[in-house]
DNA sequence: TTGGAAAATTAACTCGCGTTAGTAAACCGC
DNA sequence: GCGGTTTACTAACGCGAGTTAATTTTCCAA
């Protein structure tokens, strides 16, 4: 059925030297003396027999598998509709490809067994954790990283000091509130992306509040509703700040997908945009260009976010130093159509 | 730093047996006689001392890694924006890790190295290969097939018999156009989604031809505009279609990005959708819910084809048989408000 | 031509686990 | 208490490659 095993001896022998030769040329092994017409010879054998190294035997043998692992903890239905953890993906990829490392892939959802993480390192699978998601109570994450396993995390942990990359969540909703004081509104309503238990969410509340703060403008509670991922909760959200006695002529939204209910709940009660409220949302998800107006929002490096925190995965695992244990990349707030001046 | 490493030979020592006592009862080995105390005591010892598998070991010593490559064909960047390859890794890691595998993700774009995937096999790293996208010229894959490994395509190969799992385009691009001709049109413009060179793009050109001809209306070459993924390739596709001197009265389009473009086009024209030309897309992409008014397309049961696709691999790589070589998954029409009765 | 260093190559051990063949102890019928 | 089965367990080899220590060959100065 198939061809034999093409192994390290078989490039030996063809070569007509030993088999740690053979070794010692394909690995470019420093300080040991080949000459130069056995190496050519024993890299044509290791060609024409299309000799390709055996996994399992070198990660044996060296103790490193050259493989990370990348966990993502959103529930898994996520992947499927939103481009944000694909985008992630191809950056996380890119970035330990490039480094040699190949990359195993889990959607381990919140569910995932106790020890998980650990099983993966212990068994020598992987030499790093990459892992993406609202972090509930993991504090088997904290053990492995106090056991020097090299690992980092997407997102902004709660606790702890696991290195970790993230778009700054902060800074982002606030020059999103401040664009919209700048068109000069005074009265701003607020709708989260998620329960304040998630720190992006609780990051993204600052900001707006910090905004708010520093143009000397009043906190009021009633104007902060709680959204929780969907567009659904997003038309709950909105009705709650329309049915105000007096209500906002902006909002800032936390999430797009939770925008889009608001904005259908805005025109349901007749109303327009930015006509009559002006919203900013949170993602740039790729819908938010194609709306009508378009949606003024935050845009999320996605790519970089991947891309960054594979590379210092890499560094990590490689021992290099890594300069900053809590990187946090700069978004950009893309101008569209739905926020504009208040009259 | 780090605490010694864990292996069979410790758990022995622990239980007071040999090594190969411990081997025999963590793999449940038949034809052993263990008694049970024997047993009881080297499963706590195991427990206690969080004893794991060594993976390479295991994989050089039974030579099959339990791991699978999911190999993504399709330039980067469309998994950044499309939701397609989320839903489809989604189901694919679902089914191969239900089956006790484990999925290396790579995505190659369109200019993998020579040899890329041979030597995944070679090296033993993967027991399986699952490719999606397109495929141009990959003789390689046959090269493969005929060698007897497990492989799978998602998407349907130009040519040779290799293991596919795909939707059936055809029917579903008939489906999609006969919707049209029920609602009374009997000019119908198509835009592709890509070049015909890809199999997709003329399976869906196909269907729309087989729709026309079961209901006697004639194929007019002018109505037939090619597409090429993007919404820019719409925007052209369209103006095409709306400077011939007899316009349709309705579109075909294959794509449901292409037809992001061909809905602003038909706009910037001052025509209105449906009343003055109904579209029906292709893919149901997130945003088409919230068009406005609501696009008609075809749904792919993204997460389906992971799963079948997944669980077609594995069951080649367990040497099961494969009932259907060539699985063609059933799409739904999902009727919103581009297209309308023509009056 | 000989001693000795440098250059070139290899034997042998190791990594952790699966597995075969084999040994030792326990049991059993007579 | 003796041959013959089970029952319970273990010694030893192999998987394929990295690596150390040793060995052989080459080269050159004295």
């Amino acid at each position: 059925m198939s061809g034999k095993r093409i192994t390290m001896k078989q490039v030996a022998e063809r070569a007509g030297v030993s088999r740690t030769t053979v070794s010692f040329v394909l690995n470019n092994t420093p300080n040991v003396n080949i000459s130069p017409e056995t190496r050519e010879r024993i890299l044509d054998a290791a060609r024409e027999l299309h000799y390709a190294r055996d996994f399992a035997a070198t990660s044996l043998a060296t103790g490193r598998a050259h493989t990370i692992a990348f966990i993502i903890r959103q529930p898994p239905e996520e992947l499927s509709v939103d481009a944000f953890m694909g985008g992630l993906l191809n950056g996380v990829s890119q970035a330990v490809n490039h480094a040699g490392y190949h990359v195993l892939f889990y959607a381990m959802g919140l569910n995932a067994s106790k020890g998980a993480y650990a099983e993966l390192i212990r068994s020598q699978r992987v030499d790093g954790l990459l892992i993406s998601g609202p972090l509930v109570e993991d504090s088997e994450l904290l053990d492995l990283d106090a056991e020097g396993v090299p690992l980092v995390i997407q997102g902004t942990p709660d606790v702890g000091d696991l290195p970790s990359v993230d778009v700054d969540n902060i800074a982002s909703a606030r020059m999103a509130t401040e664009h919209l004081i700048q068109l000069g509104h005074r009265r701003i309503g607020m709708i989260t992306n998620g329960p304040l238990t998630y720190t992006s969410s609780r990051d993204r509340l600052t900001g707006y509040i910090q905004a708010l703060e520093a143009a000397g403008l009043p906190i009021d509670e009633g104007l902060i509703q709680s959204g929780e991922f969907s567009d659904d909760s997003g038309v709950q959200a909105m009705n709650r700040l329309l049915e105000l006695p007096h209500r906002p002529t902006a909002a800032f939204v936390a999430s797009d997908v939770v925008a889009l209910g608001a904005i259908r709940t805005i025109r349901e009660h007749g109303l327009r945009i930015p006509g009559d409220i002006s919203i900013v949302g949170f993602d740039d998800i790729p819908l938010a260009q194609y709306l009508e107006p378009g949606l003024t929002t935050v845009r999320l490096p996605r790519v970089e976010l991947g891309l960054h925190a594979g590379k210092m995965l890499m560094d990590l695992v490689e021992g290099k130093p890594v300069p900053e244990r809590h990187l946090r990349l700069n978004t950009s707030l893309i101008i569209r159509g739905s926020a504009a001046l208040f009259e």
